[in-house]
DNA sequence: TGGTCTGTACCAACCAGTCGGTACATACTT
DNA sequence: AAGTATGTACCGACTGGTTGGTACAGACCA
């Protein structure tokens, strides 16, 4: 019994492991079953033992795409109360920075690579997206409201449209550094972000 | 001679017409050959009399949405030198903005859209995309630092930096628009865009 | 007549998905 | 303990349909 659930998890692992680097970047139409299952060493019978069709390996996919986010970038982020809400902000756009720069620039963000595919083509690849959108919002919402509570963030301006701003252009930084491979320029965005957050900040501490 | 010219203008640009709205909501790969030519009602070996593959098409594509974008929205707002410079680039800002609302957010930026597909996946692309965004940068730049000699905008701030943040930016907002399908997102980056410009205009008159 | 066009039949490669069958561990009988 | 049945995990050949691309015959026009 042991085994053959470790052996469940290794084989569904496998595949998704295989299919994430894979999709990321070739996305989703431009990754074939056939790469997935060459690159994974798993046969065609067992993969649908485990997926009942690509479009369920999708969602499987971004699942795991959306909770590594979350819990490697989002979380540590955020997480931790004790640090002023506008420091927690900086550590989130210097963490997609280092990523991105790990990364060399290749593969892009991947939830932004599929809203670009397939938002206008697949419905429910749409909906999911937008909900982990609006998620990853919320979290940095959260955190501008509780530094205009705390008096570190002019009351002035809307948190929620700061937010949304905020994705938005990380979302364009990422893009265009992945266009021109060259790191300084999401250097240079995440930047002027901070500049542009530096604007509605009072002096007052945490 | 004039009419054998015509009628090629005439089904080269229905392959064209055809291809670039199909390929603008599903994407290079999400359209295939047999599409383009039951859209446009030509016949295969009509296809590749014009053109020698379907890479050489997305390449007509290309550049036939750039020409598009740069006769339609970047010229139109940047052309007029009588216009202060500020003026120009929240003429661009509207107008990008107007193209997507009246998109109804679907398609999202044929540019961005191929950029985020293709730049890790074909070389060739990338490096046409890499130019394409560099111009249009280049064009910002260029009215930046206009109103920085001209006085109304603060001469402390990177004109090329802020410039490659305008457009990085704006391609975020229109993907987060397209996966939301709410225009309102892209209303409040742009609104947010100008407020950032504002925070460096100084009232000084053209 | 000779180049410029165009439609049709065709190709091999590839696509997602199905199929019949195997190996093997466990559970249920008797 | 032996025999039978069941569920899990796996394989690779195969299917129907689609892909980008070619071959070629004929039509149209100069």
């Amino acid at each position: 019994m042991t085994t053959s659930v470790r052996a469940e998890k290794h084989t569904r692992e496998q595949i998704l492991d295989a299919a994430t680097r894979l999709m990321h970047v070739s996305g989703y139409r431009g990754t074939s079953l056939d790469d997935v299952l060459r690159e994974s060493g798993v046969g065609k019978g067992n993969f649908y033992y485990y997926f009942k069709s690509k479009e369920e390996l999708g969602y499987a996919i971004l699942d795991r795409i959306v909770r590594g986010f979350v819990e490697r970038t989002l979380e540590p982020s955020f997480a931790d109360p004790s640090r002023p809400p506008l420091d927690r902000i900086h550590r989130f756009l210097d963490g997609v920075l280092e990523t991105q720069r790990q990364r060399n620039c290749v593969g892009g963000c991947p939830m932004g690579n599929l809203a670009s595919e397939l938002s206008d083509v697949h419905e429910g690849f749409r909906q999911r997206l937008a909900e982990i959108f609006t998620h990853w919002r919320e979290r940095l919402t959260g955190a501008l409201r509780e530094a205009q509570s705390n008096g570190s963030l002019a009351p002035a301006c809307d948190a929620g449209r700061l937010a949304q701003f905020l994705v938005a252009s990380l979302e364009g930084a990422i893009l265009m550094s992945k266009v021109t491979k060259e790191i300084q320029v999401m250097e240079m965005c995440v930047g002027e972000l901070k500049a542009y957050l530096a604007h509605y900040t009072t002096g007052a501490p945490a």
